[in-house]
DNA sequence: CTTGAATTTGACTAACTAGTCAACTATATT
DNA sequence: AATATAGTTGACTAGTTAGTCAAATTCAAG
């Protein structure tokens, strides 16, 4: 009973854009329901504060962009190596379409907001952190596989994953800060030397042996 | 003439501390003045702005700070590839200790600050950049000679280089999100890989010949 | 068509925000 | 000791902030 609205998806929507842009303390509740088309009364009808509504914009951000990314690149299907470098060409294109369409690169929005620290409630950081190492577990599986198939000849595996996570994460927020793709270029060739690629598994890509 | 203060210091170190901690838009001039034990009024006659203060204060910390430690670490004399050993050593114990004493790790503040984009004064995110840019040369120099001494065996020095600084500010953000010097540790392993260190020039501190 | 729950609205508060200012105080220099 | 100059103070403004609320509106279901 009652009518209908999708005030609420819009609220998320809102808020998930102006926060990755400008950060969580620089976004007002005014902005975001304006940029919503929604009214403050009707904004804390569907959340109880500001913190509320960005952990459920990141959770959400998450279920609705960020997963069917990541697991289409890192489909079961896909040889572990070809799944981190499909998902680098993924986040490269993303990235450089962002920037078209906003006229700004943004980088990852859970790494932005989880490196605010405090100053930020800890609910909304931690919904930062759990997408973040929810993102993680890709990597590692991915990699853990590789060393298994012998694709990779690496001994310390953890630390390698540990490296590779750090530079793509790096290279993200780099991109952000520069507000230009270019720390994003080539990344796989990097991560092919950090784990050891065997050279008959070099650029799965192209490889037909 | 007139009377002679350190009020000015107090401000500059007051807001680094808050800034880096908390950052940019969650710091208050209110708290940044009570931290420092100055008023208002104060405040205001040393700078024009919270802009204003924050670009001073990081330009001020990394002359007193950064620029030491860094410099300390890529001394001249040093052997390129030694440098950056002792760079990542340096900041993973710095990290460490900070942690200790302020309860929270706290990664590089100017990546910090740089990371925010939008939503932050322009004046502000540049003088963050200018350091990130300023250190990153500190990179870029030590690889270059490490090439040119035959230490390394990387074709695409550049491309390198960008992987090797990606992932020393992946990892030190990543520490700061996991608020655990973790992600640094082992750093000069993974970087040697990516640089394909010959293997008479690994481990350049315990070398002998 | 009635009902009643879901949704919308705009005016409201109380706290906080950056920044101003004129009067006041201390002191280095002469 | 005089005095100009640098530094200090606290009360002030005007705008913004997150969050509240009671009344009004809409519409799905009976």
């Amino acid at each position: 009973m009652g009518r209908v609205s999708d005030a609420r998806e819009r609220l998320l929507k809102a808020a998930n854009e102006l926060t990755w842009k400008q950060g969580y303390n620089a976004v007002t509740v005014d902005a975001i329901c304006e940029a919503a088309g929604v009214k403050k009364g009707s904004f804390y009808h569907y959340f109880e504060s500001k913190a509320d509504l960005t952990k459920e914009a990141l959770e959400a951000w998450w279920q609705a962009n960020s997963r069917p990314i990541i697991e289409s690149s890192f489909a079961a299907g896909v040889p572990p190596l070809e799944r981190l470098q499909r998902y680098f060409d993924a986040m490269y294109r993303r990235q450089v379409e962002i920037k078209r369409e906003g006229g700004t690169l943004l980088g990852c929005a859970f790494f932005r907001l989880a490196i605010e620290g405090e100053g930020v409630e800890p609910e909304v950081r931690e919904a930062a952190q759990r997408a973040l190492s929810r993102k993680r577990k890709y990597f590692v599986q991915a990699i853990d596989e590789a060393k298994q198939a012998g694709l990779i000849r690496v001994d310390d595996v953890e630390a390698a994953t540990q490296a590779v996570y750090s530079l793509f994460e790096g290279a993200m927020a780099r991109a952000r800060i520069q507000d230009s793709p270019e720390p994003l270029k080539g990344i796989y060739e990097q991560v092919s030397r950090l784990l050891d690629v065997a050279p008959e598994a070099r650029d799965p890509a192209r490889r037909t042996a």
